[in-house]
DNA sequence: CCCGTGCCCTGGCGGC
DNA sequence: TGCCGCCAGGGCACGG
C-alpha cells in the first residue's frame, strides 16, 4: 500500500534506473490499467524518452521528452526493472520496453492502479490540482483550517488527499499516536496545538520513512528483494493486543470508516 | 456541500 | 486437504 514514502522510494529508484531510456514498445495485457484511450496511449508514449522522474502527493510522474506519464500505484501496484528477456508473469500489466534490452514492468494484482498520459506537465499538474493538497513538508495550520467544519473523525480527515496529501492508513495510525489524538475523534474538535502536532509528526515521520526506504507490509517491495525499514519504526500500526511502547496500555484494533485502525487507548483518549 | 457506503480486484489466511 | 468467507484499503461514484 503504497504512501508517500514509498512512492518517493520508487521514484528514486526508478530515476536512476530508466533516466535517459527511450521507450521502444509498450505491450498492455491489461488495457483498463489505462486511463483514456489505450491505443493512444501506446502512440503516444512509443519512441519517447523518459527524462526523470518526479511525484506529487501518492502520484508518480514520468516525465518524457515530450508528453509526461502519470501513474497511481493505488494499493499494490509495483515496477520492476528487468531484461527484456524475462519471461512475462503474471499481473504485468504495463511493460515498457527500452533500446537496451532493458524493460520496466508495471506489477499490479488487484488492478486498481492507473496510469495516464498528458501532452505536458502543465495539463498534468491541472488534472490533480483539485485531488491533491499540500503534503504536510509544505502545509501550515491554515492549510488545516478546512478540518474546522468537518464533523468526520480526523483520522478519515488525514486520509482524504484534498486536505493533506500522501498519508495513507500505516501513516495515520502513526501520525496519531505520536500526537497523542483519537483517531476517531472529530476533526472539528482539534486544538491548535493538536493540529501543529499533526504537520510536525507528519513531516517526522514520512521523512524518517523515506530515509528507511518505506514500510513493508503484506505485499509492498520498492524493488524485488528490497524491503524498507520503516516496518521496524511502527509504534502502533500492525500492533494489535501488544503494550504501547510508551504507556504498556494493550493497543486496540478497530475500525474507523471501514479502515483498520490501531491507537493507544490510554494515550490516545478521546 | 457533507458524509457514509460500496465498488473495483486478487490472494492470503482462519475456521471448520 | 479443501472450501468458504473475510480481510487488505486508495480513490472515486453515488445517494441521502
Amino acid at each position: 500500500m503504497p504512501e508517500l514514502p514509498e512512492v518517493e522510494t520508487i521514484r528514486r529508484v526508478l530515476q536512476k534506473k530508466v533516466s535517459n531510456l527511450t521507450i521502444k514498445d509498450v505491450v498492455l495485457n491489461l488495457p483498463k490499467t489505462i486511463d483514456g484511450d489505450s491505443k493512444q496511449f501506446i502512440h503516444n508514449v512509443k519512441n519517447k524518452t523518459i527524462m526523470q522522474m518526479n511525484r506529487v502527493g501518492k502520484w508518480l510522474i514520468f516525465e518524457l521528452n515530450e508528453g509526461i506519464i502519470l501513474s497511481h500505484l493505488r494499493m499494490e501496484g509495483r515496477y520492476y526493472f528487468k531484461p527484456t528477456t524475462d519471461p512475462t508473469e503474471k499481473h504485468e500489466h504495463v511493460i515498457f520496453y527500452f533500446e537496451n534490452d532493458m524493460s520496466l514492468r508495471y506489477h499490479d494484482t488487484r488492478q486498481f492502479g492507473k496510469m495516464k498520459y498528458f501532452d505536458n506537465l502543465e495539463e498534468c499538474l491541472n488534472y490533480l490540482k483539485p485531488k491533491v493538497g499540500p503534503e504536510p513538508f509544505n502545509a501550515t495550520i491554515d492549510d488545516l483550517i478546512k478540518l474546522n467544519k468537518k464533523s468526520i473523525a480526523i483520522k478519515t480527515s488525514l486520509l482524504d488527499q484534498t486536505i493533506i496529501s500522501g498519508i495513507g492508513n500505516i501513516y495515520a495510525d502513526e501520525i496519531l499516536f505520536r500526537s497523542k489524538i483519537n483517531p476517531m475523534r472529530p476533526a472539528n474538535k482539534l486544538t491548535k496545538r493538536d493540529k501543529q502536532n499533526i504537520i510536525n509528526n507528519s513531516i517526522e515521520v514520512l521523512n524518517k520513512s523515506i530515509d528507511l526506504g518505506g514500510t513493508t507490509i503484506h505485499s509492498y517491495e520498492s524493488e524485488k528483494g528490497i524491503t524498507g525499514l520503516f516496518q521496524q519504526e511502527l509504534l502502533v500500526h500492525t500492533k494489535k493486543d501488544l503494550p504501547c511502547p510508551n504507556c504498556g496500555t494493550t493497543i486496540i484494533k478497530t475500525k474507523v470508516n471501514g479502515r483498520g485502525t490501531y491507537y493507544c487507548p490510554n494515550c490516545q483518549k478521546k
